[in-house]
DNA sequence: GACATATATTCTTATATGGGAATATAAACT
DNA sequence: AGTTTATATTCCCATATAAGAATATATGTC
């Protein structure tokens, strides 16, 4: 009988439209102060408090003190059972020559990778 | 104020652990019947059909009747926008080595798939 | 047509949740 | 200490929703 708290399950967390325009403000990896999301998600305070509170809980998001501020950062790893549980539908819209090429690039990546790893790797910084 | 429908809105749909329960149990591509998945559930038959009945709302289930049976069946690509908004965070918990071999397969990807898309298109039937 | 089977729908109830208003808490500044 | 700024919390209200019970709606069988 009804489901899964939205403090407990980071599906349900996400589930609302306006934790999800949160995060995507917070994707940007800084640090973001309670007041600074309330400006730009043109919201009331407590209510973006709220919506922060409720993604803390998930802990999809850190939040440290800093002065009279909460700076809030996205803590994007905890989306990652969400990736994974979709990731295993994928094949069902990639089509058939999507795979193809998937398992080839497999094939080629364990090599490849191993070549490029250390020769290219501080070209890679961003 | 309050969120997108769970008959209107996927994430939210998938909210709910029983549908995603639901979900896993079609995953397999075949028709199930309502009562199937009573049984394999252990949930009461009017849950069922609801839990069913909102995932056709949005479009994740598509059904056809069969004699006095309703068959549902997955349709993954519903999905799709799941996976594609979890995606965009990837690059969180990937670590930098795996960033590049995603690099080198990508290219790698597309010389070797027109080589092979033709070349073994049989063989990967499954 | 009577009855059985499969599924959907309606109704009720309990609960979660989101927003708004008001208030509380905390830090910074004078 | 008093005041301002930043944020959290509490209270209230409206709504969504999930489950259960009962009932309705097919469809199949005799």
């Amino acid at each position: 009988m009804a489901r899964a708290a939205t403090t407990t399950d980071v599906f349900n967390a996400v589930a609302e439209p306006r934790r999800r325009e949160i995060i995507a403000l917070l994707a940007n990896g800084r640090e973001w102060a309670v007041g600074d999301v309330v400006v730009r998600m043109q919201m009331a305070q407590p209510a973006v408090s709220k919506h922060l509170s409720v993604l803390h809980k998930v802990g999809v998001v850190t939040r440290i003190k800093r002065g009279q501020h909460r700076m809030y950062r996205l803590e994007a790893a905890k989306l990652k059972p969400i990736h994974d549980w979709a990731k295993a539908f994928e094949h069902y819209w990639n089509n058939q020559i999507d795979r193809i090429k998937e398992r080839a690039e497999q094939k080629a990546m364990e090599r490849i990778a191993r070549e490029n790893t250390k020769a290219h790797a501080q070209d890679e910084s961003k």
